[in-house]
RNA sequence: GGAGGCGUAGCGAAGAUGGUUAUCGCGCCGGCCUGUCAAGCCGGAGAUCGCGGGUUCGAGACCCGUCGCUUCCGCCA
């Protein structure tokens, strides 16, 4: 291979081929004659004597020139900027004791230089390639070649690479085959809005990129592949968040004749040996396992975050003592009171401090909090006087003790749940309850099949509609939707829904049936998924499975706190990408082709 | 769609209650320097303070609007 370079020499890359690289010299390699090829990290000149640092994704070498080196090696070190790509001819030395750097893996040693040919030039940088850069994020998306090249970046890319292994190899191991399905596939109409293409072929025709591979891995079900795999691209045409992209990846997974348990299990088998190959911990397993109504009662959250405790508590017994109109009348109309001590934090909590509780609880339809603080008299503060001749019992009733602040929500069952909840999650970050070391996992089980819609005045899937009800509610799902608990998990780790999955339907009656729950016609559900029912009509075996979200797994791995961090090449919050400016107009001639004319929204 | 935060040099930031040459660090350019590893020292260039309007004798700062980014709610497994 023939590079040019800039000043118009060319340069041969046989000559300067890498016999090592920047991460791999040790005091053993002493004396070696060694070619490094890399990046100029850092260039000290100290006039005499003058220090490169080459960097290369295996590590940093410090490359040294000697004040007895000839004058033009001399001032062509001199010349090298930031990010220069280079090739470095020299021998491994050992440094003086005195000069050795424990902090690198490399520090023992240097290299010196007898020869230099500079690969290419690098203009000056829009932002320095650190560790972890603090750079504006459209910057660093801007450039995120560069960005990329960062320690951090390329820590996380190849801890990443090792996670897929690890889940592959896992999967591979135990039987599964790893199956591509399509990427242009039929529009659904569930779950999230699908991203379309126009087919050229086919005048006003539309494929839609999948939200995630699930009819098709029925489908494979149906056809015998009992055990089935993939490193699935999924796509979501919904607003972006720190966990969220339009598209993202997930290890997607289905098996053939088994039921909840089994899937459960080969997850934790996956979860364990990627922790394991990655981070070298030792999962507990089996997982621990929450009922869906004991995690929404206790922690407020559907995937609540167990590295902390703090359990919600029933208030309602201590309503009627009370002359509290508020409590009362929410429990009059079917709510609920709850309650959440807040060990130790009556001191630090003050009014001021309590009304940002409350503002976080009224973000989730919360109309307030209501609290009181444990004093070794009784109560004191809030809605304490309400409560004061009850004390004694409201203390060892709730657990509490002196100093503890104790917080109250009353509302609708899902509004009291979910809006503590959010003020439990913000408590454990303020409160710095959370060891940011520990990896806790928990299973969510027993989810409701159907929510109920109260603006359509509707029966809905609270998951999909392809998930089986409990055997115990065959009989009277349709009559009775609303306590039907299905066969859905998701696998929950320190907050994070990581996984999702069910035992799916096989029986075409019952899947008919559930259609009619939710009110999705029979001819609608025909012409979209006809297909999937009727091979239900061949001989579908029962089945289940489950998909985990390959980026928030790496991410919670890496300890951030978005996957943009964890992919490579990832949208904006606007989900543009300031790289390729995609998405981008096309030309006149390419919409004719597709058969498609834009239509602008209108300026107001 | 809604709420909050941010926008000052290539990058990261400072700029009490408005006051005249807008500050600091990194980077960039030039010079010095024999052991650094975020090298150090000296000098220099680089900013219509996101944009538009307003209040004022005077606006980076205050007000209104607008755009961009960002976090959260909605949405989304």
């Amino acid at each position: 291979m023939i590079l040019t370079a800039l000043n118009g020499t060319f340069l041969s890359m046989e000559k300067m081929k890498r016999t090592a690289t920047c991460g791999s010299l040790r005091a053993s390699d002493e004396n070696k004659t060694i070619i490094l090829n890399g990046w100029v990290h850092r260039n000290r000149d100290h006039g005499g004597i003058h220090f490169i640092n080459l960097r290369d994704r295996y590590g940093e070498t410090q490359i040294v020139v000697d004040e007895d080196v000839p004058a033009e090696l001399a001032e062509l070190a001199g010349s090298l900027k930031f990010e220069y790509c280079v090739a470095i001819e020299g021998v491994v030395r050992k440094r003086p004791d005195a000069m050795i750097n424990p902090d690198m893996p490399t520090g023992e040693i240097e290299v010196s230089v007898k020869k230099i040919e500079v690969l290419n030039t690098c203009l000056t940088l829009p932002f320095m390639i650190e560790d972890e850069t603090d750079s504006n994020e459209t910057a660093r998306l801007k450039y995120r070649y560069l960005d990329l090249r960062s320690k951090g970046m390329q820590e996380r890319i190849i801890l990443r690479s090792k996670v897929t292994h690890a889940a592959r190899d896992f999967l591979q191991r135990t039987g599964f085959l790893e199956i591509e399905t399509p990427t242009l596939i039929k529009s659904t109409p569930e779950g999230a809005r699908d991203f379309l293409v126009p087919s050229r072929l086919h005048a006003g025709k539309f494929f839609a990129l999948p939200q995630s591979p699930q009819l098709y891995k029925q489908l494979l079900m149906v056809s015998g592949f009992d055990k089935y795999f993939q490193v699935a691209r999924c796509y979501r045409d919904e607003d972006a968040r720190g966990d969220r992209q339009l598209e993202f990846t997930q290890v997607d997974l289905e098996m053939s004749f088994v039921s909840r348990d089994d899937v459960l299990t080969v997850t934790e088998g996956i979860m364990a040996n990627v922790f394991k190959e990655t981070m070298g911990v030792e999962l507990q397993t089996p997982f621990e396992r929450l009922s869906y109504d004991d995690a929404m009662n206790l922690y407020g959250s559907d995937k609540p975050d167990l590295r902390f405790e703090m359990a919600f508590q029933d208030f309602a017994p201590f309503v009627p003592g009370s002359d509290f109109s508020v409590f009362k009348s929410v429990l009059e109309s079917d709510g609920v009171v709850k309650a959440m001590v807040v060990p130790g934090a009556a001191a630090a909590y003050s009014r001021k401090k309590i009304t940002e509780l409350e503002d976080t609880a009224k973000t989730y339809g919360a109309r307030g909090l209501a609290w009181m603080k444990v004093t070794a008299e009784g109560l004191d503060g809030g809605v304490s006087k309400f409560f004061g001749d009850q004390a004694d019992a409201i203390k060892s009733g709730l657990g509490a003790n002196d100093g503890d602040l104790i917080l109250l929500m009353a509302a609708d069952w899902k509004t009291a749940c979910t809006s503590l909840g959010a003020v439990r999650s913000r408590l454990g970050k303020d409160l710095d309850l959370i060891d940011e070391s520990v990896f806790r996992f928990c299973w969510i089980v027993d989810f409701p099949l159907f929510e109920y819609n109260e603006d359509e005045q509707a029966w809905e899937p609270a998951h999909h509609m392809f998930s089986m009800p409990q055997d115990q509610y065959l009989d009277t799902f349709e009559s009775d939707p609303g306590p039907v608990k299905g066969d859905l998990y998701d696998l929950v780790l320190n907050g994070y829904e990581l996984a999702s999955g069910s035992i799916r339907v096989h029986d075409p009656e019952l899947q008919q049936k559930i259609f009619n729950v939710v009110g999705f016609p029979k001819e609608q559900a025909e012409e979209r998924f006809g297909y999937l029912l009727e091979s239900f009509r061949y001989g579908a075996p029962p089945h289940g499975g489950l998909a985990f979200g390959l980026d928030r797994l790496v991410m919670i791995l890496a300890g951030k706190s978005s996957i943009k961090e964890v992919i490579p090449f990832p949208k904006n919050s606007a989900g543009m990408s300031p790289m390729d400016e995609s998405p981008a107009l096309v030309d006149e001639p390419q919409l004719n082709d597709l058969h498609l004319q834009v239509v602008m929204p209108e300026e107001d």
